[in-house]
DNA sequence: ATTTGTGGTTACCATTAGGTTACTTGTTTT
DNA sequence: AAAACAAGTAACCTAATGGTAACCACAAAT
């Protein structure tokens, strides 16, 4: 059974706290790498299982519906023999965008090494 | 036994993306809470578990110790009894609190009731 | 003598997220 | 006749995360 549901922490939001339930959008281990990866391309599903190979196509699929269904991307199916199916951000999804390179450039000054390092 | 290592997905970056990195660091279900919450201020353990009342001690002392191991937030313990411990974030911690606001702000144009009505 | 306050720890359990492999569909190519 | 393509599904399984309840040390207050 494929459950896509929304995630639960946004239902049960015990503080109903913003940053919770932005955290339950994007949070999890593929989304924001996702949503920074469509960024404004338009990318079709293998395209995307291409530039990203370490997902499996279950879970892709998968964290591809939630996104759809939290409106932050949009999904185009062409009705041609073999499938084709094109993902895009939608404008709300692109307001995303700049948080997530904000976090991303955040990310890249805290190298592992660094903190292994500083930990040894 | 107590299990505060590093998050298994800081270490395993398959594309070794600053994006993975930054949300292993503050990913998960509380972390961003607790940073956003501590803020500028300095807050005792007790003092967070009241303001976060939905935290077990057992999470929030774990979730403490991962954060101060990232270098974002210090512990400052005091030998009295009964105990006292403050906790305050790091310069390294402030730097995340302008992304977080701006994930709080995105999150609450995201609302439950929004979304779900959209869906209906 | 017992209770209270503080900041945890321990052992145990439940849920959830994520992963693996195999399979489907209908048309085109070998 | 069989294999390849694209975009998934289905069934199953494991690891990680989070939750519960009980307990600890030590001093001060009741």
């Amino acid at each position: 059974m494929v459950t896509t549901n929304l995630n639960p922490r946004f239902i049960d939001n015990p503080l109903n706290c913003p940053v919770t339930r932005a955290m339950s959008i994007i949070g999890g281990k593929w989304k924001p790498i996702i949503l920074n990866c469509i960024g404004d391309r338009t990318l079709r599903f293998g395209k995307l299982n291409q530039i990203i190979p370490s997902i499996s196509n279950k879970v892709l699929a998968n964290e591809l519906k939630e996104l759809e269904i939290f409106g932050l991307i949009k999904r185009k199916e062409y009705t041609e023999m073999p499938p084709r199916v094109e993902y895009a951000l939608t404008s709300s999804g692109k307001t995303l965008l700049p948080i997530l390179h904000e976090l991303a450039s955040w990310g890249n000054t805290h190298t592992a090494k660094k903190i292994i390092k500083e930990r040894a």
